[in-house]
DNA sequence: GCTGTGATTGAGACTCGGTCTCATATATAC
DNA sequence: GTATATATGAGACCGAGTCTCAATCACAGC
């Protein structure tokens, strides 16, 4: 569903990570990589509980503080963006590899519908320009009531 | 800063919160009544445990329980919006009153830019059409760096 | 390849925002 | 005024996320 760009020129996730931390002074690990791994490995929105059960899973015994750790480094190097705060913690996805796109929320189910629209990214350019604002990323959800819990109210 | 709308014909935010409590079948109570007076005395960005302080500086002993109840009520009747989750919790603003807005969020000094728009409410229009999605709101933060950030960084 | 050392990990204690419980108080219907 | 269902307050509780510190490990320098 989500619409990837093409791969054929690009680093793989792996290198970006490992240049991102060493440029920080930072050393790239077994436990941090294999993170990243199991991060780029699904393609669904995600918090850190599921990622860790996950790993588990996998048979890697990775600390909660290890992945509680690792999130921040990957969200700042840009490979991962948070996505929302809902249920009392933060939901994440991989965004590298992918174009960017925005998310709708249905209020009545709780489904996600993401959406690629460029006028967004026009829009924000110009607020950019106007506010003298070097803008590094955006979040732009809507939220409302997808057609089948429209139907449900009435 | 915040641009206000003309209020000369508009019911006051209480007159707002009593009608939306009356039809949900709920009470309206003098602690949900000071905790909306206070939200709306002040027009800057805040977190519940601010606004605690601030009844509390008021002489009013009204309970943490009570407030944490009330907010969601107060976002569910349209007066007041979450603004952004940061340091760990949630910060909110009102908006009865106000035209929409979005944030600009300096990633630098932290500071927020309010910014008004309105070809991302064109925008925001045209996502729900295609997507057949009744739209009730939506939240667009840009984050960036801040002109004075950009200096200090070179 | 070995060594030294500073970064990283893991286990679990800890913090703190937010929720829940339940006895008491109170708004509204009659 | 009375009945009753809703709201409040105090504090216990929950759970996401952070911190601590001893043990481990990545990597630079030899």
């Amino acid at each position: 569903m989500r619409p990837s760009l093409n791969h054929s020129k690009m680093k793989s996730e792996l290198e970006v990570f490992r240049e991102f931390l060493e440029q920080k002074g930072m050393r790239s690990t077994p436990e941090r990589e294999a993170i990243l791994t199991e991060v780029f490995a699904h393609h669904d929105h995600f918090d850190v509980e599921e990622l860790i059960m996950r790993l588990r899973h996998q048979g890697l015994r990775i600390s909660r503080a290890s992945v509680y750790r690792t999130m921040p480094l990957l969200v700042e190097s840009g490979l991962v963006q948070e996505v929302f705060f809902e249920d009392g913690h933060m939901h994440y996805e991989h965004i590298y590899g992918h174009e960017h796109h925005c998310h709708l929320r249905c209020l009545g189910c709780r489904k996600i519908i993401e959406f690629r629209n460029g006028a967004v990214e026009e829009v924000e350019k110009r607020i950019g320009q106007d506010q003298q604002f070097e803008i590094t990323g955006h979040k732009l959800e809507i939220y409302g009531y997808c057609q089948a819990c429209q139907e449900k109210k009435d």
